[in-house]
DNA sequence: TAATATAGTTCAGCCCGCTTAACTAAAAAG
DNA sequence: CTTTTTAGTTAAGCGGGCTGAACTATATTA
């Protein structure tokens, strides 16, 4: 199955420039906002999942609870976080995005999409269609498999 | 212009469906690799640009001097990088990857992009098809734009 | 050749992220 | 009601990334 290699080799290519290039956008991005990547890495998370408690963040962080509390104090610190004691059960937290974290997300996704603008205005008209096409298919592929646990 | 727009917006969707996941990715991978992303980010530019300066390095990574100097004796330590002396200019190092160097990058890669193969496979020989032909016009469009500083 | 500019390195000092260990407080189990 | 478990915080200590400042060595310029 030939086809099916070069398909693979295509993507894992594909793969590779983007996330060099998303690579280097985040660095850039998160330095002159003054944030770490752990730091963007729970903001990201919370954006996703919406509120969670302190042992979400330490679990998906792959860090130790004193960790994840120490980084949470920080974002509390700059107003990004907001933490709160769950009613509920009150050894545990709400963490969950202030106005000006979910802001600051929502900027971030705009500051490194904007190189696909760029990336648009080099196709031909003939270029673009044959990736409208395709583009969709991919997309779809892998809603697909990403529903499928695994 | 309809067309642009939307394929834009094609592309925005790609990128947050595959920047949430490689994200998380790389964290994950170069934790237990016991490498920081700026380290990583060198050997990411060395990988794409082949052998360079420290004054490219501070460059790209828009670190001051000392700091390029300081990221990249830990990664010379680290025997991933080689740091000899340009004879054209005794003043100036050229830094390349090791074998070793390069073979970290390429299983970051491989690990990072293994979910590919999962979707290669649940994609048709037509779907396949039209990727095939979307996917490398797309890549040498990426890469004409970085060519072209901007 | 003397003066200056360029390429890197080294060092002190700061902040951050992380871990382990000791701790507080509340819930669950007995 | 006492014991144990669970959720999170705090503090000490390590190492990394960064900067500015002082420095070395080489190239360039006048």
């Amino acid at each position: 199955m030939p086809e099916s290699i070069q398909i693979t080799e295509l993507l894992r290519q594909w793969i590779d420039v983007f996330a060099a290039r998303s690579f280097h956008d985040w660095a850039r991005y998160l330095r002159t906002a003054g944030l770490s990547m752990p730091q963007f890495g729970i903001l990201m998370h919370l954006y996703h999942r919406g509120q969670c408690g302190m042992s979400d963040i330490s679990g998906r962080m792959e860090v130790s609870s004193a960790a994840a509390s120490q980084l949470v104090e920080r974002l509390v610190q700059s107003s990004l976080l907001e933490r709160t004691e769950d009613p509920q059960d009150r050894r545990a937290r709400q963490i969950a995005l202030t106005e000006d974290g979910r802001k600051f997300i929502e900027d971030s996704i705009a500051e490194r999409s904007r190189w696909v603008e760029n990336l648009a205005e080099r196709l031909t008209d003939e270029e673009k269609a044959l990736i409208q096409k395709a583009l969709p298919v991919l997309l779809e592929a892998v809603q697909k498999m990403d529903g499928k646990a695994k």
